[in-house]
DNA sequence: CAGTGGTCTAGACCACCAG
DNA sequence: TGGTGGTCTAGACCACTGG
């Protein structure tokens, strides 16, 4: 937190949850909260684009900010815009992962991942599938590769904790972006095998690619969750 | 396309999009393009600001705004940002959709549709169920679950065409907003009865809420689809 | 260090909605 | 019509990147 918007936008986020806003009421006007605050209406403005991107509030020209009823998706369904990775999120849920490593390896990319990852066939890759297993049971398979020269020294004590926090910390890399597909399949061996899940059984596999902020493709990943086990949710706004 | 913001972030899409920016390459910086346009530095802010959401380029102070590989996403793999229905996103792509209405009913809402479209217990609803037939082929079955208060002199025939459309057009209502989850699911009745799958096929499920602008909820919907007729894509931005 | 984008100001005008 | 938020300006200072 440091830009005065973000401040401001947390302060005014606290008032909605505590109730100082009330849901369907309207937050006091853009000029008012200019005197409040003693910055800049731009400043204003920025903060409750924010809480607008949030689904807070809903702004419109001559009617005013109202407070958005947000008790819906205020609980456990933490939104997909977290490049923390599993162990970060469940940690703040008080929830114990575990993760075993199932392979480990290096290879080189098929055409597939050289074009997601836009990287040269003979540039090498970590090829990693690990089983992360909350609470005592397995929950999700997640297949991940990454180009070895942005990840150097990965190990499998990595891999058991968080790749995430690695990266971030360790590497001090930024995270700028994802581009995911969601779909319904099949389970197939590993998923049987290590899911205990049968054949009839709906596998819901989410697919992703991991920006860095500069745009360089770093994490290319499949995980697959038995369907009872999990679901993701989005919140969507229209900001036209 | 109204502001000059988004005009000028209209014509730089373009221009990115023809090569006169090629990928990889920086663009102008903004006091360039502040002469070039003749407008004030928050204007070319602020448009390049939607080019980055749209995941076209990316900014950091120091460097500037790098164009980056969009060929990607570029293709049919519309994001789900759309509230213009399946019928009118079809129609851009040449297929044909037909719609066939398996249930057209009234009724009031149950304790999970009160909560998540905010109303009463006495307050109708309509229950809708539609198969959508793409190409000739099953594709996807929709439950949907309107208030009738807001979709007034709703006709089967209006089912059979584009609800969106009506929405939209007929009645003037303004879109803000979705809020979506997605999981998988084993095939249940309607599904193996419509879309000509057997137990062992997984089904895709989608549910979401729609949003008016002024947040008033007016559509909850499901829609299943087969495993191996559709998945979701989702371009997802850190903008801080 | 020079050059970039990010933030912020103190105004102004306009488009929209309500009464 | 009065009040709202949306846009836009012409500056300014700062934080960050690269050489």
């Amino acid at each position: 937190m440091q830009t005065k918007y973000e401040k401001i936008a947390s302060t005014i986020r606290e008032r909605i949850k505590n109730g100082t806003y009330p849901v369907d009421s309207l937050l006091p006007n853009q000029t008012d909260l200019v005197l409040e605050f003693g910055v800049s209406r731009m400043t204003i403005k920025k903060a409750i684009e924010i809480l607008m991107m949030e689904g807070l509030v809903y702004s419109q020209r001559g009617m005013g900010t109202k407070i958005l009823d947000h008790s819906f998706w205020d609980k456990d369904v933490s939104p997909i815009k977290e490049y923390d990775g599993l162990s970060y999120q469940m940690e703040k849920q008080n929830k114990k992962l575990e993760s075993s490593v199932i392979k480990f390896d290096v290879g080189f990319p098929n055409k597939e991942i050289q074009k997601k990852l836009l990287l040269k066939a003979e540039q090498p890759i970590y090829q990693i599938i690990r089983l992360r297993i909350l609470e005592g049971k397995p929950f999700v398979i997640e297949h991940t590769i990454m180009p070895c020269d942005l990840v150097p020294n990965l190990t499998t004590d990595i891999l058991e904790k968080s790749v995430y926090t690695y990266l971030k910390k360790g590497l001090g890399l930024q995270f700028g972006g994802a581009y995911r597909t969601f779909q319904a399949d099949r389970a197939e061996e590993h998923d049987k095998k290590y899911l205990e899940c049968d054949d009839s059984d709906p596998i819901l596999e989410v697919q992703q690619v991991i920006y860095l902020k500069d745009g360089t493709p770093i994490e290319f990943s499949k995980s697959r969750n038995r369907y009872d086990t999990r679901s993701y949710s989005i919140l969507d706004v229209d900001y036209s």
